[in-house]
Parts: C-alpha cells; sequence; structure tokens
RNA sequence: GGGCCCGUAGCCUAGCCAGGAUAGGGCGCCGGCCUUCUAAGCCGGUGGUCCGGGGUUCAAAUCCCCGCGGGCCCGCCA
C-alpha cells in the first residue's frame, strides 16, 4: 500500500507504538498526538534521524526517567521501518531502515507522479483573496510588490490544494490621493505621457509633483510665519521646506516642463487642499466633472496591470471603488449604521463606538483584535458629507462575501492598517455580520525600505517593480550571453521568478530592508539557483530516458546522500501541508534550498546517469525523479516559473 | 506617553509560539575544481557577547521581569 504522506505516517506509526508500550508495560495512556509533538529531528545525522527528549515526556506524564526511556526505546524497537535504537544522554534516538523508508517513499512518488506533495483539503471552500489593491496614483513599487507576491503565493498554494479561489484587486479611485493626481492632472490640461513612458510611471510623477508643490506652498507659508518668532519650530519649518525643495528638484529632473507648469498653476490657487477636497466631494455625489478621477485613475491602472502580467499575476475581478458608491452599497452601509446600537455622534460627525463590544474579551478573540489594542471610534462620514476609506470597505468587505458565497476572504494588507483593519471587523460585527466579521482575515505583511531612505509615493521615492525587473533581466541576460544561451523569454521569467523568490524568502513580518546590489546578486538561495537546479534534475532524466522503474532496487539507498535526499522527499507532502495551514512560505522556501543544496553536492559527487549497475542507477533516477518534483511542486506554489532549461 | 513587531558573525536569515544534543543556512572574503549527466555548480577555509542585565528550570536563542536599539500605528489619510 502506497501512502501520500511517507514522514507523517512514520511519525505516526512510531507514536503508536510508543503509545502502546506504555499501555502494556506501565498501564499508562498516553495519547500518540503527545508523542507526535515531542518527536524532534536531531542537530546531527550521526545522532539518528529522530530523537525523543526523555524529560519532556517524564515531566509531561509525570513519570520516572528510566521508565519513560525503557518504555520509548522498547516503542520505537518494534517499528518495523527502525533500524537503530540509540540512548544519548537525555535522548533515545531512531535510525531509520533507509531502504525500507526508500520503498515507501519511492513508491508514493511513482504512483502520485507529478502530484507528490500536493495537499489536497478535504472540503473545499470559496476563498477570496485581495491583494495588490496598490491606489491607482504611481507604479507598483516593491512594498505592493511584496504584497504581490505574497498574496499570489497564497491563491497560488489554496488553489493547488483544492480551494476554489477567487482573486481580487481593490481599486481605491475615491481616495484623497487620487484627488492630489486629478488635481495635478487638470492643471495641467488631462496630458498624456510622452511617447514610450507608462501611464503609471508617468502620472505617478505627476502625482508626486502636486502634493509636494502642495505641501511646499503651505510649508513656505508656514516659515513665514514663524519667521518673526524664531526658535526651533522655525527651524523646524525650515528643514521641512528644504526637504521638499529637494524632493521637487528630484521630481523635477524626471518632468521639467509640467513641473514648472503646476509650480505657477498651483500657486495661482488661493485653497488648493479645498479644491482638493471638492474634487473629492463632486466625484463621491456623482457630478459629471468630478469623473476625471475615473479617467485618470484608469489610465494609471493601464500601466498597473502591465506590471502584474509581468509578474505572472492576473486578477478575476477589479473592483473599483467608485462603482460601490453608485451601487449605493455605501449608502446602504450608512442606513445599517445609523440604526446600530453603537452608532454615535463623535465630534460632530457620525462613528461607530466599539467600547461597549471590546468588554467581550471571547469577541476580541474571535475577530482577531491584538491584545492591548486601543480601537477609537471609527468616523464613518467626513463633515463635507463624504466617506472615508474604512467606511467603503465595510461595503466592499460584505460584497467580496456576497458575489463569491465565500467562506473566507483573506486581505493581504500592510501591518501599517491593523488598526483600520481591526475596525472593520468590528463595524462589521457591530452592523449585525458576524459571519463576515469572523471570517475576513487580515493578513498582514511588514514594509519594505530602501537602504539609505524611506520610500514615499508621496514624494516620488521609490524604486518600482519595473525598474527592479529590468536590471534583474539585464543581468540574467549578462549571465546568458557568457554561456552562450541568450533568451529573452527565459530571461525575463527568471527574473520575475527571482523578484518572488527574493519577497517570499523572509518571514512577511520581518521588516524588508531593500538593496538593489544585492537583489541583483543571482547565486545560492534565489530563484535562478533553483531553477538551474530543477533544470539540470531534468537534463539528467531526459538524457537517461527517464527513470526505468522495474529495475529499481532498494539496497543502495542507505549511502550518503542518497538517503539524505530520500529523507528530504518523504518529507515533502508534510512540508506542503504545514505551509497550506500557517501560510508562511519562507519555511517552503527554505525546504527548497534544503533540496538543491542536497541535490546538487550529490549531483558532484557521484555520477546518476552514468551510474553502471543497473538496479543502482534506477534508484538514482528515481531519487532524480523526486527532485524534480518537489522543486516544480514548491516553484508552482510560490508562483515561480518552472523551467525545463535555463 | 500608550500599543504592536523586530534585534542571532561584516551583511541577510532559520530556529522562539509548544525550553532539550556541538545555534542551521546564505551573501561576502581567501584558496582550489570545467576531456564524465547544465560551472547560475561543487570542494576547502574564514567568521557568533543569539542586544544587555536579572529570574524560572536538571536544561534558556526559546519562558518571565527590567532595560537598550530600530520600525510601524495611535488622522474627518489609506
Amino acid at each position: 500500500m502506497t501512502t501520500a504522506d511517507p514522514y507523517r505516517d512514520l511519525l505516526k506509526t512510531i507514536a503508536e507504538s510508543i503509545s502502546r508500550e506504555f499501555s502494556q508495560s506501565l498501564g499508562t495512556d498516553v495519547p500518540s498526538d503527545l508523542i507526535v509533538r515531542v518527536i524532534e529531528e536531531p542537530p546531527l545525522r550521526k545522532f539518528g534521524d529522530l530523537g525523543i527528549p526523555v524529560p519532556r515526556l517524564s515531566k509531561e506524564l509525570g513519570l520516572k526517567f528510566q521508565e519513560v526511556a525503557a518504555s520509548v526505546e522498547a516503542g520505537l524497537r518494534n517499528v518495523n521501518v527502525i533500524s537503530k535504537v540509540t540512548r544519548v544522554g537525555p535522548y533515545v534516538d531512531a535510525f531509520i531502515d533507509a531502504e525500507k523508508y526508500a520503498s515507501k517513499v519511492l513508491e508514493s512518488l511513482k504512483e502520485l507522479s507529478e502530484n507528490y506533495g500536493v495537499p489536497r483539503v478535504e472540503e473545499p471552500q470559496k476563498i477570496v483573496v485581495e491583494y495588490v489593491s496598490a491606489n491607482p496614483v504611481h507604479p507598483l513599487h516593491i512594498g505592493s510588490g511584496r504584497n504581490a507576491a505574497i498574496g499570489d503565493f497564497i491563491y497560488r498554494i489554496l488553489s493547488m490544494a483544492g480551494h476554489n479561489v477567487e482573486r481580487r484587486y481593490y481599486v481605491d479611485d475615491m481616495g484623497l490621493q487620487v484627488a492630489y493626481l486629478a488635481y495635478g492632472y487638470l492643471k495641467l490640461g488631462r496630458p498624456n505621457p510622452p511617447e514610450g513612458m507608462k501611464p503609471d510611471k508617468y502620472y505617478g510623477l505627476i502625482y508626486a509633483a502636486a502634493a509636494t508643490i502642495v505641501d511646499l506652498l503651505e510649508a513656505k507659508k508656514k516659515v513665514e510665519a514663524l519667521k518673526e518668532k524664531g526658535g526651533h519650530e522655525y527651524s523646524d519649518a525650515l528643514r521641512e521646506l528644504d526637504s521638499l525643495m529637494g524632493d521637487l528638484a528630484r521630481i523635477r529632473e524626471r518632468i521639467p516642463e509640467e513641473v514648472d507648469e503646476l509650480i505657477e498653476e498651483i500657486s495661482k490657487d488661493e485653497d488648493p487642499r479645498a479644491s482638493i477636497a471638492t474634487l473629492m466631494r463632486n466625484y463621491e455625489f456623482g457630478n459629471e466633472e468630478a469623473q476625471v478621477m475615473r479617467e485618470v485613475s484608469e489610465k494609471v491602472m493601464e500601466g498597473i496591470k502591465e506590471t502584474l502580467t509581468r509578474l505572472g499575476i492576473n486578477m478575476d475581478v477589479w473592483d473599483w471603488e467608485s462603482d460601490l458608491v453608485r451601487e449605493g452599497l455605501v449608502r446602504k452601509v450608512l442606513e445599517e449604521a445609523r440604526k446600530s446600537q453603537y452608532f454615535t455622534i463623535h465630534r460632530g460627525v457620525p462613528a461607530l463606538d466599539f467600547k461597549e463590544l471590546l468588554k467581550d474579551k471571547d469577541l476580541r478573540r474571535r475577530l482577531r483584535i491584538p491584545e492591548g489594542l486601543e480601537i477609537p471610534p471609527l468616523i464613518l462620514v467626513r463633515s463635507d458629507g463624504t466617506t472615508l476609506y474604512t467606511t467603503r470597505d465595510i461595503a466592499y468587505t460584505l460584497k467580496k462575501f456576497r458575489e463569491a458565497q465565500a467562506k473566507k476572504v483573506y486581505n493581504v494588507i500592510a501591518i501599517e492598517q491593523t488598526l483600520p483593519q481591526a475596525q472593520l471587523r468590528l463595524a462589521l460585527y457591530a452592523l449585525g455580520h458576524k459571519f463576515e466579521a469572523e471570517n475576513t482575515i487580515h493578513y498582514s505583511y511588514e514594509m519594505v525600505n530602501l537602504v539609505g531612505a524611506s520610500m514615499a509615493g508621496r514624494r516620488g521615492r521609490y524604486v518600482t517593480v519595473d525598474d527592479l525587473l529590468d536590471q534583474m533581466k539585464e543581468r540574467i541576460l549578462d549571465i546568458m550571453s557568457e554561456r552562450g544561451s541568450r533568451s529573452e523569454d527565459i530571461a525575463e521569467k527568471m527574473a520575475r521568478s527571482a523578484f518572488r523568490y527574493m519577497m517570499l524568502s523572509t518571514s512577511p513580518n520581518k521588516t524588508l530592508v531593500f538593496d538593489v546590489s544585492k537583489a541583483l546578486n543571482i547565486r545560492q538561495a534565489s530563484g535562478p539557483y533553483i531553477q538551474y537546479t530543477y533544470a539540470r534534475a531534468k537534463a539528467v532524466l531526459t538524457k537517461a530516458g527517464g527513470v526505468p522503474w522495474n529495475k529499481l532496487e532498494f539496497k543502495g539507498a542507505g549511502k550518503g546522500l542518497r538517503r539524505e535526499l530520500i529523507w528530504l522527499l518523504g518529507k515533502f507532502p508534510h512540508v506542503m501541508k504545514r505551509v497550506l495551514e500557517s501560510l508562511r512560505p519562507e519555511d517552503l522556501v527554505a525546504y527548497m534550498n534544503k533540496v538543491a543544496d542536497t541535490f546538487n553536492t550529490w549531483y558532484g559527487a557521484e555520477p546518476i546517469a552514468k551510474e553502471v549497475d543497473e538496479g543502482l542507477r534506477a534508484l538514482k533516477l528515481a531519487i532524480t525523479y523526486g527532485v524534480s518534483v518537489v522543486l516544480a511542486n514548491s516553484m508552482k506554489a510560490l508562483g515561480m516559473d518552472v523551467l525545463e532549461r535555463v
């Protein structure tokens, strides 16, 4: 009989055997789950393949060390696939019979072939993943790139496991930022991008210019007002002005005419901020002339979509925020809110106050409201009658659940939005949408910063995904040229895979300090390294004409790195299952690296296809095949391109 | 001021939630290996006050307390 998960089965068999031993010799009932939990892998292979720290069990069970050690040892000896059991200090260690275990792993691999390790959920669900959702005011920068890579990974692994996943991008075209862009766009007479420049790049510069000029004019006034007064307030204002001038100068280098014209035009405006607020108000209330916000957003989105396509990311649905308003969904939310017992007038404007709700500790837990996080009332409507982002997000969340008939909604959103996301869940609950409140999951990730500076879209300070992909591609093409195998298409795919690898290799809850020169260093522990290793394994298999499964002999399976590789291959289904549950891409990346490293070392150490012994050759090819399958499936889950040749 | 996250070699990072063996990797740097299956590779060398101080424990990178350093949030922005 073959198994879908050799490693897990091994742990279960061992745990059950030990559990039986406990009840037989000590009359103690020990659940095998508990034993599975304490089984660990020794830091060095020479200690064994698996080990059990006896004190952990004896403490937990309240039994004497010697008794526990003896039972564990006896239990392990009764397992057929274990060849040796030793006692080292507080540990009982077990060695796996590599030949027997290899037969289990390779049989499973043979039967499941390409599907080996792909997790299958028992109850597929309809799930929505909302990701990227970058504001349509500038190109995707590496921060949104991190979001894109993470969101797409979630989509891919959930889909692989059998869930029905819908990908959505929320276009926030009603926000203040689009209003700034539209303001600048109008002042320049609705210009089109110059020949050859992507719209997102061009309008991103206009957005930054407009925002910076507005801030700069205000900073100037402030400096003048403080001139008489002097002191540190004055010098602070001066420094602020200086920094804005620096930013504007940098933007001006890119679009000098536009910047000059904007300075002139915006200076004529008595109150630019009021004009921008008017634009927003008109847009929300359906005034035709404010459609310029939609117009310019659409242009920027063209560029963003192009970048996403380059990254290999496709969305199922593009949701326009303004459509929610047109459809009356936002109004409906406001009506519900007014009827809610949590409705209040906070500083003169409509709001939801969660004070009472938050007293319920159990609710806090169910809605995953971070411990100790203070939640101020959620203001729903500005004093000029326009709504706020989170208000519209309530409507949007309900729409996502309703349209997709979703059981769960993942929002991939930066960690800085923890508070509004918590308010969103509370608001859903307060409005009576308990199911939606409990099943809206904020998948947060940390910021991406640049080596020297912080990123700021408003100031035009960012590294774009496009530029980074271009540079990575250049670097890859250089290497290809050296090797005499230049291919634009493959280079493009390697570049985007390298990008995804980079974004997924560190834990999402760790700040990423981004360094372009490091991102371009394509060696070990990189996307290309994995793709290269995979192609290498495939090349061996192709030359050998596939795996001669009928010739397969297991007797060489215990030697050196072959043993190690079989061990790793056996673990793959277990690793995938864990990654599916935790949604932590970095664990899969680490596993993938380990497999690639071990395979490459082995590849250098002994011949595979050229092995003369027939049975051993078949074994080696089967292992190589296993490596190709686990690397391919890992890459698929991570959204990397699986290339047969590089 | 309050809250959340992070701190492991020159740099990046795993391990921390569920304490257990000599803290795993990678980059960089130095030296070697292309007439054998893809050298984007392999082999060897180099490098650690696990931020600091206490505590709990047979055992602490891991748990607790007090600090220090960095990031983020605490807006009628998103």
